[in-house]
DNA sequence: CGGGTGCGAGACAACGTTGTCACGGGAGTG
DNA sequence: CACTCCCGTGACAACGTTGTCTCGCACCCG
């Protein structure tokens, strides 16, 4: 800026004006400036543009989520990079891997890049370290997963409804012993989704059966292998509940594997791309990734504008997408075996 | 780190040894002044940190994707964060969406930001903006595609080699008309992977009829209908090469509607997830993202870290993954007519 | 015992930028 | 014609941090 202002042969300030559109410039020195700013490639440094201003916006925030290559994380990404970008924000990201000490570690190293927010998919079973870790005044919203130890406006799914729904939806088409295999119940998605599942059950007067709730299944491999398993055992079920994406993918591998894709009805939480396209179509309780990561951006941006008020929290509705495979009825298994007989 | 030095007595350079572990200070006004840091919840900033430093690394590099939520860039944005996350490097995102404009505009955006490289899948057909756009000596690397004006290194798949290996395969099982779909052909990925197309029709003395080949598509749904269009006049193909993604995806919808997924025979270019479990099961050509991104990272990090010399290729290997779609024969048509006519 | 050496610590300037204040001159007012 | 006011411009300090230089002191060697 030195150098531009050199070139244009006036003071440093009135360059720091020109670049920052600032009234009561002569229109002959804008122009002055402009030229010199064009000739020398100048960039202004934003950071140190901060460390004098009042305001402190690097207009950046950063964004933790589990994985930025699963599908449910980019969805929220996507959302909230498009939040941002009508902001002239830019989005700084990280993946936490379900690891507690890498979540506390991205958010010092956003901290020290002075993030103006954080976006956070919590993985830790406490957040109170970020009320030392952040500077002061810096919002935190939780997504996905509520945050423990510290107040903050939190986006959630309505896993409870969503399971219950998919599970009643199961009841409906008759099945009374239905499996729900999900992620470790420490996990509060997880948890919620099965005590939706369980109330289902209550519901309709059926005796929840400890045998076919499955749960630390955090990959398609072994959430695959769990499924053989539990049909290879007495008393099989006769429809599932998967309660996460991986989850749903791994149970419909096994289930072809074990030549029951026809006949065991699958409902899975949350959509996944092609879900209708394999056979039969998956029926799923979708949720709305994008719809979560735009809530949590604006309730962001509100903080981050000043807003003030309690910590808020924000119910993303889940919908039932029927499509084939949680239609299966009970009797279908018999009809299927028949099938496969005369073949 | 006034209030620190001020809180631990001792003066603002010692606060800056402690906090960057420099030698030559004695123990007990470490813990004095570390303790002074806990105290205060003292956070350093890398930015001021910056300006004053001799090497200026922000310890940030920028990542200009197509788009954050699709699989390909999100397997790319992964295999960059763990290639960064090895050198506590962060990483900022955005997503182009085929707009050159955005492209540029996301380069200042993080040029402002100080980053000290950028990762960039372009999208404009031409790059020498970034001569100007960026500060001297910021390092750049191209992935997907080739950038153009300017030199730097480049990270690209086999585009050629693979589309001739799919269209070979296709030939190989008896298809002599066969389609060739994909995005614009301005879009050099879409370009060199006709070209292979081409190369192997040639090769296997097959005249392409210009009317199989589609080109301009850039979602599954615009694929899907321009594949029932094909089918739905004289002299439809026996077999597709689609030489992307989401028109693969849209060409196993469009089949499937038309009756014709277990008679056409399918090939498509870039893997995605669940291509082995719909029926049947789509061969692909698969390109290594992960590879991609960890290459492109490094090549980026021998930069920064001062490498020099002539801007460098990298070529990553497709491998053709065969499922079942891409080995149906053109008499499979006439065999699944009479199946389904006896049914 | 004198002089050199090395170590711990602080003073100060500088990085790139902007807020604040001051200054000079032309226009407007009485 | 003197006075005020406003407009365009620049000088200067300050943001948080670190490189450089200096200083005082303890230690070692001859």
């Amino acid at each position: 800026m030195n150098d531009v202002a050199r070139a244009a042969r006036v003071s440093l300030k009135t360059v720091s004006r020109v670049v920052n559109g600032e009234d009561n410039v002569s229109p002959v020195l804008v122009a002055q400036v402009r030229s010199a700013i064009e000739l020398l490639n100048y960039s202004p440094d934003i950071g140190a543009s901060n460390l004098r201003r009042g305001d402190r916006r690097t207009e950046t925030i950063g964004l933790l989520l589990e994985d930025v290559g699963n599908p449910f994380s980019s969805a929220l990404h996507r959302a909230v990079e498009d939040e941002a970008r009508t902001r002239g924000v830019q989005v700084l990201t990280g993946s936490l891997d379900d690891d507690p000490r890498r979540e506390r570690e991205l958010a010092r190293a956003f901290t020290m890049r002075r993030a103006d927010g954080l976006i956070i998919v919590p993985v830790g079973p406490d957040q109170s370290y970020l009320a030392t870790e952040l500077r002061v005044d810096t919002p935190v919203v939780f997504v996905d997963r509520p945050g423990q130890g510290i107040p903050a406006d939190t986006v959630l799914a309505t896993n409870v409804i969503g399971a219950t729904e998919a599970t009643r939806h199961l009841i409906a088409h008759g099945h009374r012993r239905i499996a729900c295999l999900g992620d470790h119940l420490r996990i509060s998605t997880a948890r919620h989704r099965h005590d939706g599942y369980l109330a289902a059950l209550r519901e309709a007067g059926v005796t929840p059966d400890p045998a076919l709730t499955v749960s630390g299944l955090h990959t398609a491999a072994l959430a695959e292998s769990k499924v053989m398993e539990l049909f290879h055992r007495p008393g099989p079920p006769t429809a599932l509940f998967t309660s996460q994406n991986l989850v749903t993918i791994g149970a419909v591998r096994a289930l072809r594997r074990l030549g029951l894709h026809r006949s065991v009805a699958l409902v899975g939480f949350d959509d996944f791309p092609l879900a209708d396209l394999v056979e039969p179509a998956i029926t799923v309780v979708a949720q709305d990734p994008a719809m979560m990561g735009r809530t949590a951006a604006q309730a962001l941006f509100r903080r981050i504008d000043g807003g003030t008020g309690p910590a808020a929290e924000h119910w993303i509705p889940t919908t039932l997408i029927r499509r084939g495979s949680g239609e299966l009825t009970p009797a279908a298994r018999l009809l299927d075996d028949r099938l496969a007989d005369s073949l």
